[in-house]
Order: structure tokens, then C-alpha cells, then sequence
RNA sequence: GGAAAGGUGGCCGAGUGGUUUAAGGCGGCGGUCUUGAAAACCGCUGUGGCGCUUAGCGUCACCGUGAGUUCGAAUCUCACCCUUUCCGCCA
């Protein structure tokens, strides 16, 4: 949710950086309208309000009858005004909520301005400390299927397309690479959560998913549960209607949940394996911060999701996302690519973005500067830390061997439980 | 799922239609006193919106949520949500 004095005060602004976006102003401009239509409204009602307020007050010490029933036809008569004053009021406001609502935030002036994601910029390559494949590298689907870990086919007997099961080290490797994420976040600085995969509608308004990204989200039939598409959106209504101690922040958080996504907006797109499913594992960074750090910390939370892959091993580079790309909620995202030579691609396998107070005013999450000081939107943060089957797939295919085996990464091998995967059971 | 009780400020708690402008207490902040501290005493104490002559002032709203009755609702009515206890079911 953006400021509605910011677009009062500069809609041009606002305008411009929507456009950028590649999405229509002109709501912007209805805002601004339906914005002094409310003010006036406003003003008229509590003048009335403020009037009977005080008549009602004399009317119970009146004494006089006929005096009183006067008194209290006229006030009838304002009352009947201020239903409709009201009346008018609530339907702007409930325009101007859906209107504000769907206006993405701003981006910070370093995001580079363009249409879609053939402009983000690379920042850099980092390459992984693993030798380069003397042999032609297998796609992670034929590498599961051979060892037996991966069952594409019961998966879609269960659940229709999308959906596989992992099987004995497969799913051990999953399960790996989930407690050492997580114990590599303690250690980088966060407090883990264990959350609800499920969620009230007005918990995904407060993160920015609904209404603007219903069409993408499962829900139940009766009841007012909603299966989250990250644990961001739990992670963010943590502290929400709550207003913190300085001394508190910066809060930084690290959760797994899987994550329930209909992927409308994908249908047709990478149906082959396991990169794009309904159903996922993540491991995820959150953090509230003071306005003047969330910068710092935006950094920080995108080192410790780099951590993740330099330990690993892995190659991987880094991306500026341009306006274009950006999601809803971000002011600035930085995109985590790993090398996978199976399907030779780069595979995104965390987003780390710096949300400025956008979820923070929808959630009304705030903070005191010191005592008796007026309360100020927090900041928040997220990074995927990060996404499993896309990680998987990259451990899969940067650590299979001629023979068919997967070497398990070094730091994984306490978690796993083996050195090197040859079939499904031991 | 059934029954009962309940939901009031940071916390406890009073309040069954109009001097409630939400009593009182605790906590917190400031002050008096003190070598310092404690005690005692005095003062202050929430959030948001709108307006203005903007260190402030005025006004409106907020007592779980939403509707309703009324000139006037924390208080009355209805629906819903949540909490606690008991019963049932259950990992």
C-alpha cells in the first residue's frame, strides 16, 4: 500500500513509476478524485456529528417535554443526513481501498527502468568450486528416475501433473538440505519459526497477494483458509497490528514451509521435472528493520542466500531485477541463478527484496523510535533461502558422477546421512 | 461438534441508556523532597482520520468484529469471530 499523502503530494512521481512498471496511471488520477470527494464528505458528516453529539447532551438534561421532542425531530432529521453522508463516504472509501490496493510500490532509483525481464542486469558470476563434467551431464529427471528417488508416476497417480514423490535418499536429501539451511540461518544471525500453511484471506491481503494474486492462490471451499505461496506471507502478518520497540529491531526471521502455488500464470511452462511444481519446499529469510537500515540489511540477506550456494559448491550469478520484472510488493529485488548442466540453465532459486514499509501499511506493523515518540511503519525484508527443487535439481546435476551416482555435497553429509547416492535405499 | 462463562487502554479491573470527558489500581514518563536511592506527594500517559492561525489547537472515530434500535450505545438486540472450562472426537 503506498501513502496516500505521497500520492496526494506527488502524483507525478507515482505516475511515472508506474508506467515504469508497464502498468496504466490513470488510477492514480481516480485516487486523487475519489481522495477530495472523501475529504469533503468527511468534513460535512462530522460537522453534523459534532453538532448532535452536543444537542444529545442537552437533551438529557432537558426537563421542558415539548422542548425535548423538538429537539429530538431535529436531530432525527440530522441523523437521517449523516446515514447518507455516510453512506456515500463508505462506498469512496471502499473505491479508493480497491483503487490503492492494486497500485504496486515504487521502485528505489537504482532499479534499472524496463519492460520485462530481458532487462535485468547481470551483476556478476560466481563460480562454484566444482570441477567441470568430463561427460555429457544428465537432466536431474533422468538422473532421479535411474536411481529411483524421483516417481514422476505415482506422483501423478496421487495428484495429477506437477506432482512427484521423492524416495528414500531423495527424499533424505531433501529433507538435508532443509535442516542445513536452516541451522546455516541460525548461524547467520535469524530465529526460526514454524508457521501455518494456512491463512486467513485478510493475513494475504496484509503481504500483498490478494486481491491482486487470487487467480494464483488455493483456498478451502468453506472456511476462510488460504494455503500460503510462501511463508512470506505468514512471516509478514508475525508482527502485524503490533507496534515495536526500537530497541527490538531489526527482527530477522528464517522459516521452511512448503509452499501451494496454481501456477495459472505458468500453465505450460516447465513441465518437465521438478522445477515448477504446485507444491514446494522453501527455506525463507524475513526482516524488519528500521526505514534507514532495511538497505543494509537487503545486502546482508543476499550474502547469506550467496552463503547458501558457496557452500554448496555450486555456480551461480547475480541479478538486478529492472522495473519490469519487479514483484508487486518490492522496491528493489536482487535474483540468485544457479548453473544446472542437466538442463543447462540458470535456475532462480531465491529472490531477495527490500519492500520498504509496502506490507508493513497493509499490515500496520510500526515501531517507536523511543518512548512517547509517534509510531513509524517498519521496513520489511524477504529472501528465499532457499527454494528446494530447484536447488535439488542443481545439487542433482552438479554432483552426478559418469557412473550415475550423485555425490552428496560435503556439508550436507551429516544431514543426508551418506557420502554418494546409488539407488533409492540402502 | 455440544454446553457454560467470558472478550473494556501497555497490564489488572469498574462500568446495565445521558456530568463517562471510560472510575480506580499497576506499570511507564516528568517533577517535589533527598548526598544518592527508596517511600510519599503532584502532574502526564493509547491509535487513527480530517481541519486549522501546526512546538500546538479543534473535531470525529475506536470498549472482539459487523449490522441494528435510539436524539444519544462500552451499556439494549441480532449475527459472527476468538478465549477459557467441561463433554465428545482425535494425532
Amino acid at each position: 500500500m503506498l501513502d496516500i499523502n505521497l500520492i496526494r503530494k506527488e502524483p507525478e512521481v507515482v505516475r511515472q513509476a508506474i508506467i515504469n512498471r508497464g502498468n496504466d496511471p490513470t488510477p492514480v488520477d481516480e485516487i486523487l478524485a475519489l481522495d477530495t470527494q472523501r475529504r469533503e464528505i468527511l468534513a460535512r458528516s462530522e460537522r453534523l456529528r459534532a453538532t448532535r453529539n452536543a444537542v444529545s447532551k442537552e437533551i438529557g438534561r432537558m426537563r421542558d417535554e415539548a422542548e425535548r421532542e423538538a429537539k429530538k425531530a431535529e436531530m432525527r432529521r440530522v441523523g437521517d443526513e449523516i446515514a447518507m453522508l455516510e453512506a456515500e463516504l463508505a462506498k469512496i472509501e471502499a473505491q479508493l481501498g480497491e483503487l490503492t490496493a492494486a497500485l504496486p510500490n515504487l521502485a528505489d532509483p537504482r532499479v534499472p527502468v524496463g519492460p520485462d525481464e530481458t532487462h535485468n542486469v547481470l551483476l556478476r558470476v560466481v563460480e562454484g568450486a566444482l570441477p567441470k563434467p568430463d561427460f555429457p551431464p544428465k537432466p536431474h529427471w533422468e538422473i532421479g528416475e535411474q536411481l529411483g528417488i524421483i516417481d514422476f508416476e505415482r506422483g501423478v497417480k496421487l495428484s495429477g501433473s506437477r506432482f512427484y514423490v521423492l524416495n528414500g535418499w531423495g527424499a533424505r536429501l531433501q529433507r538435508g538440505l532443509i535442516a542445513w539451511m536452516l541451522d546455516l540461518r541460525l548461524r547467520q544471525g535469524y530465529e526460526e519459526r514454524y508457521l501455518p500453511f494456512m491463512v486467513k484471506a485478510q493475513t494475504l491481503f496484509a503481504a500483498g497477494q490478494l486481491p491482486k494474486f487470487r487467480d494464483n492462490l488455493y483456498h478451502d471451499a468453506e472456511e476462510d483458509f488460504w494455503m500460503v505461496p510462501t511463508a512470506e506471507v505468514p512471516l509478514t502478518n508475525l508482527h502485524g497490528n503490533e507496534i515495536l520497540d526500537a530497541d527490538d529491531l531489526p527482527r530477522l526471521y528464517t522459516a521452511y514451509t512448503p509452499c501451494f502455488r496454481r501456477e495459472k500464470m505458468s500453465a505450460g511452462r516447465d513441465v518437465r521435472g521438478i522445477k515448477r511444481g504446485h507444491q514446494f519446499d522453501k527455506v525463507e529469510m524475513y526482516a524488519f528493520t528500521k526505514p534507514e537500515e532495511s538497505d543494509h540489511y537487503l545486502e546482508k540477506m543476499r550474502e547469506d542466500a550467496e552463503a547458501t550456494l558457496k557452500e554448496l559448491g555450486l555456480t551461480y550469478r547475480v541479478k538486478l531485477l529492472c522495473t519490469g520484472d519487479l514483484g508487486f510488493a518490492s522496491r528493489i529485488t536482487y535474483d540468485l541463478e544457479v548453473w544446472s548442466p542437466g538442463v543447462g540453465e540458470w535456475l532462480e532459486v531465491s529472490s531477495v527484496s527490500n519492500v520498504g514499509d509496502f506490507q508493513a501499511r497493509r499490515a500496520n506493523i510500526k515501531f517507536r523510535r523511543e518512548k512517547g515518540a509517534k509510531p513509524e511503519f517498519v521496513h520489511t525484508l524477504n529472501g528465499s533461502g532457499l527454494g528446494l527443487p530447484r536447488t535439488m535439481i542443481a545439487v542433482l546435476e552438479n554432483y552426478q558422477q559418469a557412473d550415475g551416482s550423485v555425490v552428496v555435497p560435503e556439508v550436507l553429509r551429516p544431514y543426508v546421512g551418506t557420502d554418494v547416492i546409488r539407488q533409492a535405499h540402502a
